[in-house]
DNA sequence: TCATTTTAGTTTAGGTGTCAAGCAATATCG
DNA sequence: CGATATTGCTTGACACCTAAACTAAAATGA
């Protein structure tokens, strides 16, 4: 328990614009947004390494395929992970070699690997999983349910808002 | 214009709990705000790319020295930015080789590093600052003011506890 | 004063991340 | 059926990123 004391973080948001009701809100939020992030982040991955000498991107990985019983393909895991194809190779390679997940060939489609995790996998992962939930509590300590409840809400309205964007933005 | 069109992401987060009120909403929580982020994070980071061939973490260290025009220590850039300094270093070294920005040792103190824009750092990080502020406000249209102001608010309460909790933790 | 500690930054090793090129398996369509 | 896409994944080049060990400069204190 109790890490926290390494580098201490100082505010990431400069002032961006002065009025109270600046038209910069909406870049001012998306700074927020990412401080906020990565000061969590850097916090449960420092956690992650000291107590269960794991990486962020592996938790990250491993939290996909747990919840995935009869496993998953992987260009699945790159989707919802949003990482890069190329990317979720390697670092597949590296938690196979460690004994955590087991792939298989998708006997139908000879090019489909199917990745699921192994008794050790979800031994070791389940105790991940229960502290790093008990950190996130902790962290967010200080905001009562309906803060969390609003956050939840307007955060998918974000989301939605982006992926509504993002689509009306392909070339025809 | 119109970038997007490449990989399409789904969901990453999947059920956690149940019930409307559910006590793994602060999990929910954590979840559904890296997930926003990367969301934008990636776009983000394509455009730059694609646009001004610039990566995410040089804008982003061109972003603080931009708004500092007397200048910033290596160590407080480190600090805002929530990177190591080691990385600082690396990235700073290219960023100086591209004639963005000027270093020069603090004579009172020859440990320091001070870090300014140059003249082209300037003109070329104000063409890109626009179209990002252009970009922003585009991926996040379908909030309005009010959500703006409302998730500014809650996020700043979120920073809040979470650092809060940091400073708890640290060992005496 | 001068040895000790602290601070600012760099270096190194190793993991993660992208993109673009490439390969093999499957789909598609004339 | 067979040439041509398309799909799923891997590889290679390069940029980031951290932790830990290191160097140099400055502060501290007996």
């Amino acid at each position: 328990m109790s890490e926290g004391q390494g580098r201490v973080w100082i505010d990431a948001e400069t002032k961006v614009g002065d009025a109270p009701e600046d038209h910069h809100d909406q870049l001012r939020l998306w700074l927020r947004l990412f401080s906020v992030t990565r000061l969590v982040e850097n916090e449960v991955r420092s956690r992650l390494q000291g107590e269960f000498d794991v990486t962020f991107p592996r938790f990250d990985i491993l939290s996909q395929i747990y919840r995935m019983p009869e496993g998953l393909i992987l260009g699945e895991l790159s989707q919802r992970l949003m990482v890069s194809p190329g990317n979720i190779t390697s670092v597949i390679k590296r938690l196979e070699e460690d004994g955590l997940i087991l792939r298989t060939q998708n006997p139908d489609d000879r090019r489909e690997s199917i990745v699921q995790m192994t008794p050790l996998g979800r031994e070791k992962f389940a105790e991940m999983a229960a502290a790093h939930e008990e950190w996130i509590r902790n962290l967010t300590a200080g905001l009562g349910p309906a803060d969390v409840k609003s956050l939840l809400s307007l955060l998918q309205k974000t989301k939605t808002s982006v992926r509504r964007a993002l689509v009306k933005d392909v070339k025809p």
